[in-house]
DNA sequence: TCCTCATGCTACATATTTCGTAGCAATGTG
DNA sequence: CACATTGCTACGAAATATGTAGCATGAGGA
């Protein structure tokens, strides 16, 4: 596991950014956060079947890193986002809209719909 | 290469948001954003150093799927963000800060600093 | 007690992705 | 012609993800 302050595929410095863009970068990360960011708290295959199977393995390594980086916790009614996790999801938030605007001016430039 | 309305890894609806979330999870984009964004316009080969020397073969596939989906172009004097790729970054800009505070809490929470 | 169903999670062989290095074709300089 | 720079491709090796099966645990019911 890659903490702030530690050296990440492509880049020595450790600047948390680095670290951050790193985890964000693997597979499932983003797509967990997002789902976990629409609900309370989910269970482990419920959340599989949300993010669209990926195996278990992945999932799993995923979460678990989630966790140790304190963004996602297992609590009684299954997983969920801590504090940190839910501030850091607020910033994915709006890359949904900016998605929709991105999509709709997609297809006017180029008669996509 | 996938757009909005497209299936994507892990979703089938075609929802930009999932075929934004599935570009962004992969291997350097987000760094390729990320360096884009703090520079006017940079070569192939610089783009590469600053991103920490990722192999040309993935960045050159990374630096395609940007181009196609609009985000990234190469100009005159280099790779540059589009319009649409500088609004995209400015929704990763807030992400430098959190992920200073994000680690400054950490230290505090465990000793690390 | 035994059967059933759900939970989080692991094993393992296969497929996909990325890495790392070398190098090509094009452009420019002398 | 030699030399350097550009964007970019080839290709074998290593890392990562996939897909399916299944384990260990706990709850509910007959």
């Amino acid at each position: 596991m890659k903490f702030p302050g530690d050296a990440v595929r492509g880049s020595s410095t450790g600047r948390p950014i680095m670290v951050l863009l790193d985890h964000l970068g693997k597979r499932w990360t983003l797509r967990i956060l997002w789902e976990l960011g629409q609900i309370e708290a989910i269970s482990f295959r419920e959340l599989r079947a949300q993010c669209g199977d990926p195996s278990p393995t992945v999932l799993n390594a995923r979460l678990k890193e989630l966790r140790a980086l304190g963004f996602v916790a297992l609590t009684e009614s299954g997983y969920a986002l801590t504090r940190e996790g839910e501030t850091l999801c607020e910033h994915l938030l709006p890359l949904d809209k900016w998605a929709r605007d991105w999509a709709a001016s997609r297809s006017e430039g180029h008669g996509g719909a």
